[in-house]
DNA sequence: CGAGGGTCGTTGATATATCCACGACCCACT
DNA sequence: AGTGGGTCGTGGATATATCAACGACCCTCG
């Protein structure tokens, strides 16, 4: 027979659900804070990585295994931020089935004017208000979780 | 002038994007798990909330606040599991606009029968990984941010 | 070559979240 | 009692996420 469930105790449940907490307060503070610049949290997050790379271009399937999106949900953003013209799609030359998809000059300029006001905001409520050490914890924790996740 | 925009080290941008994408893994995974029993994630973080009060009851916006969702969200969650005969609303005997939401017993029986599993998930891909130091410094970080958040 | 199994990305249906305006009510004040 | 400003929760419109099925393509192997 099963073994007999082992509640969390009280602090691990505060920590559980302060993080979910806090990790869903601070993405709809950032949320908020884009709308001003006419971008969501989503067209940030797939912009951003975009400058990340050197030639502003990715895959479809780079873009969702980088942001951990499965790739429906990457193909239905990626087609709404087109229709508005952040991004651009091209044939991939070596893959006819796939695509890279591409920063517009309006999508560099959107993420341009929207950057430094979220990176500060990143700052002032999370960033800045850890000590390094705290930094470097929480950096151990996510990369050891994160590796024993189990494949979906 | 504006001061020029103090981007994020590499460590801090490690920590961010990893933390953000912990979460977003980990509430995939517990959803999909939960999938089994028929409920959602966000049902079960609803009737976990009632089943921590004495009396299994809360208004509207006790949990609302609790969960820190918007007032207009947790009522069609709450319309939705009141559909799927989970919850029950009561209307409020000292304030005639307000309602007591509270488990049936079909809600209770969901939530006992999904914990136990839903509990040793979150033990085996998140909690029993963390050190206890872990555990105290993550409380600290999310505690300390959740503090400093401005209004919304 | 060509058949089969895998991957790439799309699509449409459904579920859920967000935004905003609203009606009902409460309360403090006059 | 009446008025005004606030809170409680609702509802509809729109945006976004999830799920499963699909067509196109790639690749390996016989």
């Amino acid at each position: 027979m099963a073994p007999k469930t082992r509640w969390l105790t009280e602090e691990e449940n505060k920590a559980w659900k302060g993080l979910t907490l806090m990790q869903f307060q601070l993405f709809a503070l950032l949320g908020r804070e884009l709308a001003d610049t006419g971008l969501s949290f989503q067209d940030y997050v797939v912009l951003a990585e975009l400058s990340d790379r050197p030639d502003n271009r990715a895959r479809l399937n780079e873009l969702g295994r980088q942001l951990g999106w499965e790739k429906s949900r990457i193909s239905h953003q990626v087609s709404r931020m087109e229709q508005r013209g952040l991004v651009e799609k091209v044939r991939c030359d070596t893959d006819q089935r796939g695509w890279f998809i591409g920063m517009t000059a309006e999508g560099r300029a959107a993420i341009a004017s929207a950057a430094p006001h979220h990176v500060a905001t990143v700052r002032r409520c999370f960033v800045d208000l850890l000590t390094a050490q705290e930094l470097r914890v929480l950096e151990s924790i996510t990369s050891k979780v994160l590796a024993e996740l189990p494949e979906p």
